[in-house]
DNA sequence: TCCTAATATAGAATTTTGTTCTAGTAAAAA
DNA sequence: TTTTTACTAGAACAAAATTCTATATTAGGA
């Protein structure tokens, strides 16, 4: 039986007591230690030893935070795509129309992927087995995520600058090519960095959804 | 020390004596029960022990044939994108022009991908780590792959037909929507079968190459 | 046909790795 | 101060992958 009952116990104001800073310390430098061993080692041959080593903690204490392997990685990744989400609104929300704002998730994730490039390897990984309850977590932000950007489109598709599609089809047209691309590009598959074609994966992706 | 030694034993003919057919026979008798656990159970969750007693067959003859848990799962995936290539190698040739090439991509994928859910779904996993061997083995096939699909394109850009893209683009521009697509779809995200949306991302992927 | 080497199968033994358990420490609350 | 709770530590345990040893089968040559 796995133990997937770990509480996120984050204090939700900023300071805290002594304790509690300390444990998010302790956590965060859990999660760092996590992330430099997947990308050294690779998920898979990453042991619980390894963390725990590089962290310089406890196999008890990692498991009092986390309450399994897979806890790390849950956490992780939940860590790793709310920065992502958080900084590619920002991004778009400071961009005034349809074509600034569809060029500007495909130029942010460049940008993003190139500047935190172990984290966006990391959220390639697909088969990390969420447990029902980080499942359900991971959901909920994306339809936090996908309600916002869709709200800030909203008005273009209405004003006929976008075309009308079926909803789920947005994402793949508008993404989908970059992703691929730095999905290549991480995994050592061209030379040739994000940054240097971003310009022409926006431009086809404007002309994917633009009327 | 993991295993990776266990060689390809395959004839290179066709038929073989008695040994060989029961050699081949055991061999796609363990990766059909690996791809069914994988797809009920997950790649994690199954145990060797899993596709051993679904094979039919004892832990022994599993090393012998596969050298590791690792080994089955490198030749389940280079076997179904041997099959996946294969297929739209042929279909990309029966069209006569540039624009049925490029949609025949699209629309081949989203075929073959209802098709065999179950191995386009594990096509999409990520984190299997491959051998070095087995490393070296995929990119052959998809050198190969890649030169053949790009010599039957190269005429059309020469010809003014289609755009001059750096190399590493052309991929990800034309099969990176739909590939994003159904990677949703396969993991549920959404009902709307790739059949449904097909015409849409070929035209959208014509319209991205073409000049 | 019989012998030998290579190939294949089986399952027990071992090792590795994830997880649980028990004990003890330090901070916060009463 | 006392009591409770959060946290840390590492030994004990369990589960899973892998290796090992024994045996059977087939192919090929004397």
């Amino acid at each position: 039986m796995t133990r997937r009952d770990a509480e996120n116990n984050d204090p939700p104001g900023g300071g805290g007591g002594i304790r509690l800073a300390a444990t998010r310390a302790r956590k965060e430098s859990v999660l760092a230690a996590a992330l430099a061993c997947f990308s050294e080692l690779g998920i898979k041959e990453t042991t619980i030893h390894h963390i725990q080593r590089r962290a310089g903690c406890s196999i008890g204490s990692i498991y009092h935070h986390f309450g399994s392997k897979e806890g790390i990685a849950e956490a992780l990744f939940l860590d790793g795509i709310g920065r992502l989400n958080q900084g590619m609104l920002r991004r778009i929300r400071a961009t005034g129309n349809a074509e600034g704002g569809v060029k500007a998730v495909v130029e942010y994730y460049c940008e993003w992927s190139t500047r935190n490039r172990n984290m966006a390897r990391y959220l390639h990984s697909r088969d990390i087995d969420f447990s029902p309850a980080a499942r359900e977590r991971l959901h909920q932000i994306h339809r936090a995520y996908i309600a916002a950007v869709f709200g800030w489109f909203a008005p273009f598709v209405e004003g006929g600058e976008m075309r009308r599609l079926p909803p789920e089809t947005y994402v793949p047209l508008i993404s989908g090519p970059i992703q691929e691309y730095v999905r290549r590009w991480l995994s050592g598959q061209h030379v040739k960095g994000p940054r240097q074609v971003k310009a022409l994966f926006a431009e086809a992706a404007w002309s994917a959804v633009k009327t």
